[in-house]
DNA sequence: ATTGACATATTACCATGGTAGTATATCTGA
DNA sequence: TCAGATATACTACCATGGTAATATGTCAAT
């Protein structure tokens, strides 16, 4: 199927004023990730530039970002393909996370740093409310933030930006599972229980509330492999 | 003071027939951490296609990439610059390795798989030869490949390319220390128990030791403010 | 001597054309 | 009907030219 069918509307909000190629590596990766891109759907240089109004070069700096972040698979003078769900690289990407957001957040509760657990305690508000109204957009951003904040409050920005590439692919099997009634109050649940942790300066409990909260990935895969297997590879 | 001047030799092994971007970003990534391409250098686009004979396009591409991993400053419209060593991005890459290489370790010790055992301990005999032949390029590269091996033999190669990302910045202050009489040495000791720990089937043991290896890199960085403080920033 | 305005040079960024390599469709011969 | 050869279309990759933004050097005015 071409692209041009079914992805007009969306991608096209570029800002001729500011650099083109992360806006464009954002819009496609955003597309990927909510599946909107299906996987193994084929992504040409030229046909992306014609929609988005752009050359190929910066599509093709972002095509390049987003293969190095597992998202796409390039195949040279053959072409360049929404990478399938590789249900490998979902869990070493779960590892990698889990690895880095347990070193994290003992950090966090070693410093114990009252503006960044305000800043965690506001972030949980938002996500109360967002739980409340089944705002499912809202509270994957706030989830997202929420995650930021223990990162930067400790100022990793570093570790930062791999968790946040690592979770590409992580996001891409959540999307498809979270819409079922009851995971978001579950999910903050166990970011109230992080927090708590944090805030009492228990880094034990803090990394083992994190891995629980992390390993939720396992029990979607599962229940994900048998009903959509058309989208792994 | 110009590239020109200082690089021609170096930079010149580009085959043609292979993909360049790959190729020059490897060259001059190579060339900064040995320090050959001094902190704060001027590299632009132009200078660096001409001596390597490629167009711009490629080279670009290999600075963008560099820029990723922190090893380069681009400022737009004004210039490219070896990126000075920045004491809070080489602790942050260490947190970051030590998180992930512990994670690693632990898993590498609870599988004890035979195979990678036996890979490690060849390893480990190429570093004792490097080590007593005084071989200091020949250590560092079988250093890199027994962490190489470590992540490997559990499937993990995406944490790999994370772990060597993040290495640029510590290989950058490393090579400065290297060089003094007994590091080497040091450095196989401490391979030499992460081995043994994992021979135990002690996955609690090859963390601590692999955290003790980290470390190292405090102590190097702590000695070289003082004597060259001009490559930092 | 110092400051300000202006001209020049240099930069990264984007657009676009050319090329070698690969897949697919079409044709040919049995 | 089907296998193999050929032509066509498509791809990612590289080369190169144009452009707006920034830095630097020059010179006049005070």
């Amino acid at each position: 199927m071409s692209l041009t069918d079914k992805q007009s509307a969306s991608l096209l909000a570029i800002d001729p004023k500011l650099p083109m190629a992360p806006q464009i590596y954002g819009n496609i990766r955003q597309s990927i990730l909510n599946l909107r891109l299906a996987p193994k759907q084929a992504l040409s240089e030229k046909e992306l530039a014609l929609m988005l109004g752009v050359s190929r070069t910066p599509v093709r700096e972002a095509l390049i970002k987003l293969a190095e972040d597992g998202l796409v698979d390039i195949f040279p003078q053959r072409g360049t393909f929404v990478a399938p769900i590789r249900v490998s690289e979902v869990l070493e990407a779960q590892f990698i996370r889990e690895a880095l957001e347990m070193s994290v957040v003992a950090r966090v509760a070693e410093l114990s740093d009252p503006v960044a657990i305000a800043r965690l305690h506001e972030s949980l508000a938002r996500q109360k409310r967002a739980v409340d109204h089944s705002d499912l957009d809202g509270f994957l951003a706030e989830d997202e933030n929420f995650h930021f904040i223990l990162s930067v409050s400790v100022n990793l920005t570093r570790a930062w930006k791999v968790i946040q590439n690592v979770k590409g692919q992580l996001d891409r099997v959540r999307v498809l599972s979270l819409p079922e009634p009851g995971q978001l109050a579950a999910l903050y649940e166990q970011h109230l229980a992080i927090v708590n942790a944090i805030e009492a300066g228990n880094s034990s409990a803090a990394k083992r509330h994190m891995a629980k909260h992390l390993q939720q990935v396992f029990r979607t895969i599962e229940s994900l492999l048998a009903k959509r297997a058309e989208i792994f590879d």
